[in-house]
DNA sequence: TTGTACGCGTTATCAC
DNA sequence: GTGATAACGCGTACAA
């Protein structure tokens, strides 16, 4: 044995000359071997067996030490099982594999599935995702938003982030922020992706008019900075064909089921002759569709019901909706890349990457 | 100023004696303030500041200083808005916030309601979540299930874990392993938190004994504990009463939408006269009422179908289906609290929590 | 009541 | 090629 391990060695548990750990805690729960186990297993040092695994690990072809040494080295590392810490990794590179994914409801189709290929997409950059779910409560995300910060994560990735003064302390941090689907507030800095909401809405409004849909509603939620671009162009291009949505047609619904269905019992009691419903999202499209059902509407037939997502259980449930279809699956790797970029330090770092839409009619009239 | 801090005071940047970082570092990431940045602004030991801040975060009555030190510290904290560094606690105190949760497919309902529950439950003890999405694919299970071991998370929870390798090398690690809806594979020790799907079954077979629907077909993965255990109480109470389901009429499908469409197509187009589907998830039921629908069958006149889980998108996109209600946001607070037990060393550690669930009939005959 | 000093596990810089 | 050692940010035993 050699004795540069000496030191250290000394204040490992097995030869510990200060007061032992309660017994308990030895026999359940053995410590984790370190690179100091490894190196004393190799009979080398510690330096040695970080450098190993390290051009190991980076795939590079041939580090600074022999070909036997850095046989030892693995020999020991996988006899142990050992896997570098990364708490001690992070503290020392002050760099984090972590990133934080903030989104108002994973139990929304849309944000699962962006979820998914995020955390797909991150983990073939060897990053890992955690997931914070705000509840759609502005409040939530605060609290997140500053408990977050304690992880030193790479970076924040907020789906329909809400504008609150907690978001606007967090900006000021050194860490990256990206914005995805709803673009981050005014006088915020911070990275965007998603799609070009006003020229989406201003396609359905296209398909509007060749259908000739011109008694028609929308319900929308103008809190989210995504809905009310989507309504902004809807009606923009209804406006340049002449065609009006009266206020009394134009309806809020938090962006979920439940309100949708809500909103839409209350609109549907009120005008009868509707043709066609534009809905701030699939949610709120599921919901509208019961209402219209209970009020003795033959969806399609009747009334046209138009959503904004395109969930992917429409394919197998929703078959009467109509809708935008959102690439929830490009986003993972759209954010991913950008992210890296930023990271990196690339040159080009686009402050904005728009990701193409269609719109998909289920039943065309 | 006193001088307590001088040794590390001459190391920080503004002071440094060695080369300085280089400038655009310094000009683009100013370095986040540590304990030492606090006890320099309020003129005190970083001992001092940690000592306020944590009975502060414990919330204790009173701690071991005077009530103008902790002002000073709290008022400094404040200032430079500072955030304790986990990767600095965990490393010290060799815990972790981080608890990794494996699931197969987040885009699935189930799955999804189960992280949101736990998230939030996790979240009111203190714990962050680590999300890992596996894609049905066991490999990246095994991948995954090496690469959190990093993280050192307190605990691993895992969704319908499949039985591999990896599994059997990673349970061995001191870390506590949490099995949610499907039971630890055979040898392989670790806690449980799910329903009894055996009962469940049972359960089903009861109603469709009532029901005489003797005409049935099962479609189930045997390759999940949790689905084998449901269609063994099916048939199990069938068969007392006298029932046989013949072995061409049970066919396998992997948990998804579309292998329930894909199988249920070949089923539908040999046997006719079924009057009854068992399915193994909601999943696949929903894949199953589309090839009903295909096949000419009305759901429910002609055919009932059966779920499990109960997803919560059933209530408003699929009200022809008749299910088994799991309560996923049960789940999380029972995963959360059994969590804790484990953590803390509670004296009473149940190996099993059992959930509550019911059939769902939506559609009585 | 407060301050000093050490070590958690890692990487990186230096010297040999 | 290899080894000793200094940080990273934190909590805490011990000293004062």
């Amino acid at each position: 044995m050699s004795n540069h391990l000496s030191k250290r060695f000394l204040n490992s548990p097995a030869f510990s000359v200060r007061e032992p750990a309660p017994s308990y805690v030895q026999m359940s729960v053995p410590r984790r071997p370190t690179v100091f186990d490894v190196a004393q297993l190799a009979n080398v040092s510690i330096a040695t067996v970080s450098r190993v695994l390290h051009t190991q690990a980076r795939g590079e072809q041939r580090g600074r030490f022999s070909k036997e040494t850095a046989e030892k080295v693995l020999d020991a590392a996988r006899m142990l099982g050992y896997q570098p810490s990364e708490l001690g990794r992070s503290l020392r590179t002050a760099k984090t594999r972590l990133v934080a994914f903030l989104v108002p409801d994973v139990a929304n189709d849309f944000c699962a599935d962006v979820a998914v290929s995020l955390q797909a997409a991150l983990r073939s950059h060897g990053l890992a995702m955690m997931l914070c779910n705000a509840g759609e409560d502005p409040d939530v995300q605060d609290e997140y938003l500053s408990e977050i910060k304690a992880f030193r994560v790479t970076a924040m990735v907020m789906l329909a982030a809400f504008d609150t003064p907690g978001l606007r302390v967090a900006v000021q941090d050194s860490t990256p922020f990206l914005f995805v689907n709803r673009r981050p507030p005014k006088g915020v800095n911070g990275h965007f992706v998603g799609i070009d909401n006003r020229a989406a809405g201003r396609h359905v409004a296209e398909y509007f008019l060749t259908q000739k849909y011109t008694d028609c509603a929308i319900i929308h939620w103008p809190h989210s900075d995504a809905v009310r671009e989507r309504v902004v162009g809807f009606i923009d291009r209804l406006a340049e064909a002449g065609v009006a949505v009266p206020s009394g047609r134009r309806i809020e619904a938090r962006l979920t089921i439940e309100d949708g269905y809500r909103q839409a019992k209350k609109l549907l009691s009120r005008s009868k002759k509707l043709r066609a419903l534009f809905c701030g999202n699939d949610q709120v499209a599921y919901g509208v569709y019961r209402a219209c059902g209970e009020a003795g509407l033959r969806v399609h037939d009747d009334v046209a019901i138009f959503g904004f997502d395109d969930n992917h259980i429409n394919e197998w449930l929703a078959p009467w909706l109509n809708t935008v279809h959102v690439p929830a699956t490009a986003f993972g790797p759209a954010i991913a890349d950008l992210l890296v970029k930023i990271t990196e330090h690339h040159a080009h770092i686009p402050r904005e990457v728009l990701l193409p839409f269609e719109l998909n009619i289920r039943r065309p009239a």
